[in-house]
DNA sequence: CGATAAACGAGACGGTACGTCGAGTCTTTGG
DNA sequence: CCAAAGACTCGACGTACCGTCTCGTTTATCG
C-alpha cells in the first residue's frame, strides 16, 4: 500500500500479443453485434478471456481499444493513384476509403460509435484524427494540390474547403444517416459536384 | 398475468411548467458547462430542484431532455427568404441555420454530444432529425427546387446531393473538429461552391 | 457529476427491513459456511439479494455489518443476578455471555474473526467494546464492586485486573485456540481461582 | 494427467541470503508503519528490491514471512530462571517474555495482527503457535510443576488453567485493547493474583 | 369549498459497469 | 541458470448512475 516509488509504464516489449489480438477482435465482434455504445470494457474482457487489468494496462478506455482494432481492421491507405486524370483520381481514392476502411463489416457501427465517443474525449478525438481520418485526407489533398498546378482545377481552389465538400457529405451521411454508405455512382457524382465547382474556366 | 391495470400516462394538464423550464435550463447549464457526455439525469434532477422520477415521467432519457431543451432554445427555423438572388437565399438560410441553431451558447456542445448519442439511441436520432435537421433542411430543399423550375440551378440538380454538399461540410466540421463554426465569409464560400457546381450553364 | 451539494447521510425512516435481515442473515450464514475471513460484501450482497450500494449506505465495512448481525443475533446481556452468593453469580454470568453470545451456532467463526479485523480498524474496534464487549463487563465489574464493599471479597481487589483475569483466558482460548469454548465445569474452575485470589481473608 | 514433472521444492542451499534478510526486515518495518493489515506481499516485495516470486518460493503468505521476521527479532526464549522463589521466577519470566517479544519496537503491530490472521490461516496459526507461543509457554509450565512437586503451589493446581490465567490477560489486553502492554507493576500484582489462588496452604 | 386524485420532492432500492488493487502464477530477460 | 522484473488472470473493492419504486406533501381541479 505504500510506496509508490514511481508508477512505471509497462514495457511494451513483454507484451503478451494474444491477448492484444484477442481483445482487438472481441471489441469489435462486440461492436458489430451489439452496437459500439452497449460495448463495455467488462464485457470485451470476459470474451476475450483476458482480465480487466490487461486492458487498462494498454489502453486507457474502451474508445482507445476500439480505434486501434479499427487501425488494425482498415486496408492502410493506399498510395493515392496519379494517372493525370484527376476526376479518375479522386473517385478511386474515396472509394478506396470507403471500402478500405469498411473491409471488414464489423467496422460500420464500431466507427460512428467512436466518432460521437470523440465529443467527450479530447485525446480520443485527437487520435481517432492521426490514426484514422488525417493520413487519408492528406492523400486527397496532395493530389489536389499538384492538380491546382497542373491546372487540373483551378488556380485559386481552396483545398480545405474542398476536402470539407467531398467528406462532409460522407461523414454526415454516416452519422446522421446511420451508416447509409455511399454507392459506387453516388461517389462519382459527388466527385463531378466538387470538381465541376472547381474547374479551371469557371472564372465566376 | 392479470394484465396490469394500465399504468396510464401521465396528465400533461397538471404538469408542473416551473419543473420543465428548471429541467431543461439546468439541462442545457450543464452540458455547457461539462459537456453532454458527464451530464447526468441524476445531476439534472438534484440541481433543478426535482426529483428524479419528474425527469423520467416526461422524457425517456437525457438525450430527450436535451433535445427539447435545444428546440426551445433555437430559434425557430424562419421563413426562407426568397428575394430571386438564389445565392443570397442559400446564404441567408445558412447562416440563420447556424446563428439560429446556436444563438443561445450553451447549445454546442449540447448539440454535438447530442448527435453522438443517437448513434446508440434509433428513437431519438428520429427525434432529433425531425424536431431540428429536417424542417431546417426542408427550407432549403425548397428554394432549391424553386430556383431549379427558375433556371437559377440546372434543370437536372440532384437536390437530395445538392443538400448534403450544404449541410455535409458543416456538420463534419462540428463533429470532426469540435465545434468550430464556419463563419460567414466560409458559408458564402461553400455556397458559392455548391451553386457554381449547380450551374445552369456548365454543360461539361 | 457535477454538484455535491452535501452527502447528507441516509434516512433510517425510509430503510428497507426486509433487506437489512436479509443482510445480517446472510452475512451470518457465511461466516459459518467459510469463515470470516474469505467472507465478502460481494457474495453477501449476492446471496441476501440486494446491491453492493445497499450495503455500503448502512455499513462503513464487512465487519460493521457482523458486529450488527452479532448483536442482533447475541442473547441481550441478561440482568447480573445477585443471589447474595458472589461465586455462583460469577458462574451465572460467565455461562450466561457464553452461552448468550453463542446461542446461535454461526456466531463463533464471525465473532474471532471480526476482533482480528479489529486489529487494522479503530473504528469497529471501538463499535465492538461499545456493543458486545463492554456492556457484559460492565456487569461483571457491577456485581464485583457490589462483593467488595459486602465483603465477599477483599477490599483492596483490583476490579479491573479481576475482569482481565475472568475474561482474559476466555478470549485467549477463543482466538489462539479456534474458538475452542471453556465447558461449565472449567467456567466453575476459572471462578473460583479467581475468588480464592479474592478471598478476603487471605492478608498477604 | 500426465502427472506434471514434479515442480521441485526450492534448493535452500543456493538461497540467497541478503534477500531473505531484506524481505525481513522490510515486513516487519512497514507493519511498524502502517500496521500489518495493509502491509501487502507487493509491496514487501517493491521497498525489498526482490521479485514477488521470490517471496513466494520461500513463504507460503505474508504471514509466513512476518512470523519468521517476528521470531528473528525476539530475544529467544532465554532460558527458565529457577532462584527457588516461585513467584520472583514467574514475574522474571513474563516480564522476559513481554521485553522479549518486544524488543524491537517494530514487533507490537505485527503480532497483533498476525494473530489476527491466524483465525482464517489454520497452518500459520499452528506456526505461530510452534515458534512463538508454545517455547514461551512450556517455560512456565516447567517451572510451575517444578513449584507444585516442591509445594511452591497446590499440589492439585491445573497448570493448563493457571497458564491460561497467566497469560490470558496479557493476550487479551494486546488483542481486545490495541497492545497496551501490562507494566512490570501490572504483572507483578497479576503473578500475584494467580499464585494466590495457587497458594498450597488455601484451604477453602 | 372541501375532497380527492394527480403530480410532485425526496430518496432508497436492485442492477450493471466503472476503474483500481492485490493475490498468486507464469514468462521473459539479463547478470 | 537463477532471480529480477513484471505481465498475466482472477476476483473483490468501493463508487457512480441507471431506471424503478415507494413514500408523504403539495396542488389544482371537480363534485
Amino acid at each position: 500500500m505504500p510506496d509508490q516509488p514511481a508508477p512505471r509504464p509497462p514495457d511494451p516489449q513483454r507484451r503478451n500479443q494474444k491477448s492484444r489480438r484477442a481483445i482487438l477482435d472481441t471489441a469489435l465482434d462486440l461492436c458489430a453485434e451489439h452496437g459500439y455504445g452497449p460495448v463495455t470494457v467488462e464485457a470485451i474482457a470476459a470474451r476475450a478471456g483476458v482480465s480487466k487489468k490487461t486492458i487498462y494496462r494498454w489502453w486507457p478506455s474502451k474508445g482507445a481499444v476500439v480505434l486501434e482494432a479499427l487501425d488494425d481492421a482498415a486496408t492502410p491507405a493506399a498510395d493515392f493513384p496519379d494517372t493525370g486524370d484527376i476526376r479518375a483520381d479522386l473517385v478511386t481514392q474515396m472509394e478506396g476509403l470507403l471500402r478500405g476502411l469498411f473491409a471488414d463489416p464489423r467496422v460500420g457501427r464500431a466507427l460512428t460509435g467512436l466518432i460521437a465517443d470523440t465529443q467527450h474525449a479530447p485525446d480520443l478525438a485527437r487520435d481517432l484524427d492521426q490514426m484514422l481520418i488525417q493520413p487519408r485526407a492528406e492523400q486527397a489533398r496532395t493530389r489536389l494540390a499538384k492538380a491546382r498546378t497542373d491546372g487540373g482545377i483551378r488556380a485559386d481552389a481552396d483545398l480545405d474547403l474542398s476536402l470539407e465538400l467531398l467528406y462532409g457529405p460522407v461523414y454526415y451521411r454516416l452519422l446522421l444517416h446511420q451508416g447509409d454508405l455511399h454507392s459506387s455512382a453516388e461517389i462519382r457524382e459527388l466527385v463531378d459536384h466538387v470538381l465541376r465547382a472547381l474547374a479551371p474556366h469557371a472564372p465566376e
